[in-house]
DNA sequence: CATAGTATCGTAAACGTTTACGGAAGCCAA
DNA sequence: TTGGCTTCCGTAAACGTTTACGATACTATG
């Protein structure tokens, strides 16, 4: 038969045994060459690698995942569902992108779990984990009390929250500076004169909701001034639950003068809802919120907190990597909770 | 020993060979009854469930899909990073509701297979699909010349696009009805006395902005105008791109009274260029675009498009498992090839 | 009672890979 | 020549499932 190209360049490659006979090795010298063991002389390992690439081989990935016990992916879990995820278009797609670029390093891969709305978080991850499914989680989306943080660390799983939670099992854990958020949004306005100021959270129990009012009410207290529970108002993540809280906002007696929202995707239904009662942001009403890809184009544009979404995803996966053993030597000792700081961009809405 | 829950009830199960062993059956039965197979005893089955759940034994995947030769896993292709993704992440958050709503009847999981933007998406494909990861495929953001569908096309592996291209092997698809979008479009603004209409498509080759282009061409032929090749504005597909449209779009000497966007992300930038130029959305130009969001939160409020996206996801779905050996009796003699109607919803600024 | 059929289960061979182990050379020093 | 190293490679045993096959006990039928 000719030396090559007879007619198997078709993608039609079996797996590694059928390799090695093409080659004339065996099948274990042909894991280690491609594995980049030690022991292989040189020039077979080109001939491995070039076979290999020609005929389109790549390892099984469950036969490689069995044998090693650890599979290579990383999952990030996220629910599905218009209503559900807080955060705005692209917050996430700029997170993984920074995630990705460490974890390419190591020939990780990151894959979003996907837990469909109609299924319990906890069931879904329990599924997942058992399965076998990933070799470490990053999780999202962490509630005030969050039953996944126990579930994954009673199965001694490599995991990271974006989020703290009441429930702390001693996982490392990345978290945007709410608290420093909240301190510099007051102190802002009450130093432009403002004493009656309203805040939003979410309507369900994100545990972030929790750290933004505490620390609000903290920061308005050290100002001599104290937040009024009728101007805090919860919503859904979204545009509607904006429009909703501007609704609110102008249906009210005593009227805040200012208002800062925890959540990015709310800013344009709440302006809508504003301008429509008569109230112009900005003017009537000082607004401070989080950047996000429209915010600057709104008008007047968004007076918010700014933060480097792909950096954030790449101490994400450095802090997972160095709780995982097999990884842990590249990324030593480092703080495993890590509040993220986010800048103030001066805009034209407070 | 007691009944039970001696001290193995932390979840430490090894495997289908521990839990048999607890039993005091074979594995062979054991995983008979998990799997619902027909010749076993229906008591046994009984106390076998009830310990795979008081022990959280769930069968480990690699094994199980080295075996069965399949994964049980469905993975939907997409880019990270911010500006690539012409769709905000509501747009598929919702989409993937649907489509986890149909795999859930069949016990597969939905998994999105995040490509880096630093990654050849058709590399990362290859090795994907190589790897063995996913027994079905759902590419998204489909180009004019499309490689990837070459590929899985070549590795026999079901997929279907959510979008057309010319690079056509058979597979099926589902897109958006961009043709009857245009067609509505034009016949609309023509209607109400526009003869200058400019329209937006994608800077890079998607194929939609092919698609919409020639309708839109064509529609206007037919009421006897032609679209000018300066009112065909290219742009990145998000709020900055909307922004830079708007700059170029006003200092135009001939400039258009209407103009329709392909896309939803830039109609934030696009409202806030063309009002900084002083030309009022709904007044100086009629604005029509696709349904978000927030398009109803603008002012003035977006004539757009609107369609159901869970729906849209459904139809996906099982278009899919309709050319799945394993699947299709479920989901039979379907039309392969679908356009997903969209519905106008007027609002105020056309 | 003999036989066939049925219900249930155990045994063992796959699936594709990695890797511990040992063996066969080749080399160098004694 | 002998012995010990080193370099390279082949062999075979895992990893955790599923499933074809065969075995056993029991039931029904003649």
């Amino acid at each position: 038969m000719a030396s090559r190209g007879s007619g198997e360049e078709r993608g039609k490659m079996k797996g590694i045994r059928e390799l090695a006979e093409h080659l004339d090795i065996s099948i274990g010298t042909v894991s280690r060459a491609l594995n980049g063991k030690p022991d292989v002389n040189e020039e077979t390992r080109k001939r491995v690698l070039e076979a290999a690439e020609s005929l389109g081989y790549v390892a099984n990935q469950s036969g490689r995942a069995l044998r090693k016990g650890a599979t290579g992916v990383i999952g990030f879990m996220m629910q599905t569902g218009s209503e559900i995820t807080g955060q705005g278009d692209t917050f996430f797609m700029s997170v993984f992108d920074g995630v990705q670029t460490v974890f390419a390093r190591h020939k990780l891969d990151l894959v979003a779990l996907l837990c469909s709305s109609e299924e319990d978080p906890n069931d879904y991850l329990k599924r997942v984990v058992a399965r076998g499914f990933a070799d470490g989680i990053i999780l999202s989306a962490t509630r005030r009390h969050d039953a996944r943080f126990e579930l994954l660390a009673k199965r001694k799983i490599p995991f990271i929250t974006l989020g703290r939670s009441l429930t702390d099992v001693g996982q490392p854990w990345l978290d945007l500076d709410f608290e420093g958020m909240a301190e510099a949004s007051i102190d802002r306005l009450v130093a432009r004169g403002h004493r009656h100021v309203a805040i939003t959270r979410p309507h369900d129990d994100m545990n972030l909701g929790y750290v933004f009012e505490d620390q609000c009410r903290a920061t308005l207290a050290r100002h001599g001034l104290r937040l009024d529970e009728r101007h805090i108002f919860r919503s859904t993540p979204n545009e509607a639950g904006g429009y909703q809280i501007a609704r609110e906002l102008s249906a009210l007696e005593t009227r805040p003068t200012a208002v800062v929202l925890i959540n990015e995707a709310i800013t344009v239904g709440l302006y809508r809802g504003l301008v429509e009662a008569g109230i112009r942001p900005g003017h009537d009403m000082a607004i401070i919120g989080r950047q996000s890809p429209h915010s600057q184009f709104l008008s007047p544009r968004l007076t918010s907190f700014r933060l480097s979404l792909r950096d954030l995803g790449i101490a994400l996966a450095e802090s997972l990597l160095a709780t995982m053993p097999a990884f842990a030597h590249f990324y030593p000792a480092r703080s495993a909770r890590l509040l993220w700081p986010m800048d103030l961009v001066p805009g034209e809405s407070d």
